[in-house]
DNA sequence: GCAATATTCTATTAAAAAAGTAGGGTATTG
DNA sequence: CAATACCCTACTTTTTTAATAGAATATTGC
C-alpha cells in the first residue's frame, strides 16, 4: 500500500514552498539540493504540479516555483492526483480504468474496496499543507 | 496506493472458505479454478496464510483448506498481514524496517503519514470476512 | 543584445517490485 | 500403493517505478 517516492517527493517540495514568505519564489534546484532529491527528477514533478494548477512559475535568473493559493487551501489529495497516484486499492477502483473484470457490477468485494478508498480519500481530502506544518511548529 | 494482487486473491479465497458449511474443506484447486488464479500461485497465498494461522489444512484425497475461526473473528487487516503487505504508506513507517531517514524522529511529514496508516489500519482492523458477506446477501 | 539562469518537455534506460512458473517433496486417503 | 492434495524453495518474466539524458524555451540583468 506504499506512496510511489514521487508522490512523497511532491508533498515535501510543496512543503518547501508553503514555507516560503508570500511573494517570494524558491528554484527547484534548491529544493532537490535541499532534500537530497535529483534536481532532473524533481522537474518532471513539478510539471505536473504546474499543469495540475498548484504552483506557478518565474523563469529566468532569480526565478522559481511558488503557491499561487493560501497554504489552508491545497489539500494533499490534490497533490497525489497532480502526481498520477490513485487511492484506490484495487485496479477496477481507479478513475477511468477499464475494470477488465465481468462481474464487477456485482462485487461484493468491490464494494469493500471502495468503502476503503473512500476511507483514504475522506482523509486526503480533509488535510491540508497549513495542516502538516502545523504539526512542525509544534515538535 | 495499490494492493498487490496477492493481497486481493487472498482475501477473495479466504471469502470462499468463509462460505463453506462448517466442517467441510475446499480443495486449492477449485478455488484457483472458480477465480481465474493459478493453482500454483495460489499455493504460495495459502502456505501463508497457513503459517498465519488462518487456514488449517486437511491433506490426502478430498483434502483442502477450512477456517478455524468464526467468520467474524477474522480481520481483513490479518490476511494482509498474513500475505506480507504493509497498510504503511511510507517505507519509514514499515514495522521492522530500517528508516534509512536521519531526521526521522522530527519529521512532520511522518507525522502525518502515521496518521494516514493510522486511518487504514483502523478500517481494516474493524472489519471481518462476516461485514463483506453480508454485503453480498444484500445485493 | 546576449550570456547566464531556470523552467519545460519528450524519450530512453535502469532498477526494483510484483507476478507467475517450475519442480520436487511430504502426508493422507481409499 | 497409487492417486490426490498440500508444502516448500528457487527462479524467471513482466510490470511499474525511478532515474537519466538531451534539447528547447523563456526571462533577467548587465
Amino acid at each position: 500500500m506504499r506512496l510511489t517516492t514521487m508522490t512523497t517527493y511532491a508533498v515535501q517540495a510543496m512543503l518547501e514552498l508553503a514555507d516560503q514568505p508570500i511573494g517570494k519564489v524558491i528554484s527547484l534546484r534548491k529544493i532537490a539540493a535541499r532534500h537530497g532529491i535529483k534536481a532532473k527528477y524533481l522537474e518532471q514533478i513539478f510539471i505536473k504540479l504546474n499543469h495540475a494548477g498548484l504552483v506557478k512559475s518565474k523563469k529566468g535568473p532569480g526565478g522559481g516555483y511558488y503557491l499561487d493559493r493560501p497554504i489552508n487551501a491545497i489539500k494533499i489529495a490534490e497533490i497525489m492526483e497532480a502526481v498520477g497516484e490513485s487511492s484506490a486499492p484495487v485496479r477496477c477502483l481507479i478513475t477511468g480504468m477499464q475494470s477488465h473484470c465481468s462481474r464487477a457490477d456485482d462485487c461484493s468485494l468491490r464494494v469493500y474496496w471502495k468503502k476503503m478508498k473512500d476511507t483514504i480519500d475522506q482523509f486526503l481530502d480533509s488535510s491540508t499543507l497549513y495542516d502538516i506544518m502545523r504539526e512542525k511548529k509544534k515538535t
